[in-house]
DNA sequence: CAAGTAATGATAGTAATACTATTATATTTG
DNA sequence: CAAATATAATAGTATTACTATCATTACTTG
């Protein structure tokens, strides 16, 4: 699995860069210092000035990559939804059981990253925290509609449309099949904030207990 | 109600302002039109010296208001929280059934706000716009964890808290009571915003369809 | 009603951000 | 080795997010 995660290559829309950061050592050391320091001063503190300075690099040579940090986030998110959609299909493929597959999605999607793959240039764990603390950011903008048009999160939406399928596999008569797709995702992320953040406002205090209220969700919803 | 809207006052935590903006007319007109402002701009175009331009005030006059937009926010979307939990315990006090007063509890905040009091200077249809938009960015910041201390959200916890506990008063043994109520909260708002810009990730087309989901989520859930 | 105080406005200034443009220097490749 | 390409260095601009100072207006109170 690790093998075969590190020769697979995550395609991203190509409106999102300017030029792949997948295509060049300089390209790569931006994505991998990036993480690194969104994860540690937060996407408001983040510029391209203060990721040069790191990467003995300059200013000027990260725009030719990313127009501007939104659209590094944007890639970055979409990495991390590409590259789980890649261990959900993966994990799910050969499970014939509708409902068996979809236990297995939820595991898969709503549990944190523990290990880093430690082959790439990408920090997985690290992308995990940043997807809870800043995917939102990315989409909660006044350009969401053109840029959703040209395709930006269409990572994302897969996600969303094969869990969502999954759940139709289950309980083809559910009228909520996507709204809980969408709401098993963006609740996961939620979830995991609040543990880090606000204790009061989840039951979830270990990692796994997100997985097992899900869990518990969904399956007491689709067996009504 | 309405004339009783009128002459409450929602309590906002001192912390988050530097001069209580209820206390004289430019405070309030400074709430007022940003949040015109913010929900034609959006959060991240919105600034004090557009704000002062529009309402014909001076930039470091509304910084004697607010230290910097960030707290204008957390101002704004505490006030909402402040004022949906009023109507939810004006509709659900006299409801002695629990299941009863959790599906009004569960109506009241999944709805979308239709009509604007019309008495006060605060526009709710557009600041529960905001709310869907731009809540999460209140929260989502490195510097969570102190506000949290200081009390930033009292309000919205308290909301999180007391659907909790009408949760805990159908289903006493039902474990996730606290996270459950975080979700609907949280998924409520991204239901809608799905709705206005991800149509394919949602089944909700219409705003009662928010309401109808997670009805039927929390019905089946508790009752199995 | 005069005098004092508080609120607001006007102006200026600073450091940082978010870029763009230009030119110089490496590095790669044919 | 020359040409093309990538990167670095430098400079510059408009805007943001403030802070500080001082002037003006409004409001209160003795």
């Amino acid at each position: 699995m690790e093998r075969l995660l590190k020769s697979i290559k995550i395609a991203i829309n190509e409106k999102i860069y300017v030029k792949d950061p997948e295509s060049s050592t300089l390209g790569k050391r931006i994505v991998e210092e990036s993480i690194l320091m969104i994860n540690e001063m937060g996407f408001e503190s983040f510029t391209f000035k203060k990721l040069g300075a790191e990467i003995g690099s300059n200013e000027s040579s990260i725009y030719r990559y990313f127009e501007n940090k939104h659209k590094l986030l944007v890639y970055l998110t979409s990495w991390y939804w590409g590259w789980l959609e890649y261990q959900l299909v993966f994990a799910t493929n050969s499970i014939a059981d509708p409902s068996d597959r979809l236990e297995k999605a939820i595991e898969i999607v709503t549990r944190t990253t523990a290990k880093d793959s430690a082959f790439s240039h990408i920090n997985e764990v690290l992308l995990n925290k940043i997807v809870i603390n800043e995917n939102s950011k990315s989409f909660l903008t006044k350009e969401v509609d053109s840029e959703n048009k040209e395709g930006y999160f269409v990572l994302y939406k897969r996600m969303v449309s094969r869990i969502g399928q999954m759940i139709k596999d289950v309980r083809p008569d559910y009228p909520f099949a996507v709204s809980l797709a969408s709401t098993i995702l963006e609740g996961s992320l939620h979830q995991h904030f609040l543990k880090d953040h606000f204790g009061t406002l989840t039951d979830c205090r270990k990692n796994e207990d997100a997985t097992s209220y899900f869990l518990h969700l969904v399956t007491t919803t689709l067996n009504a």
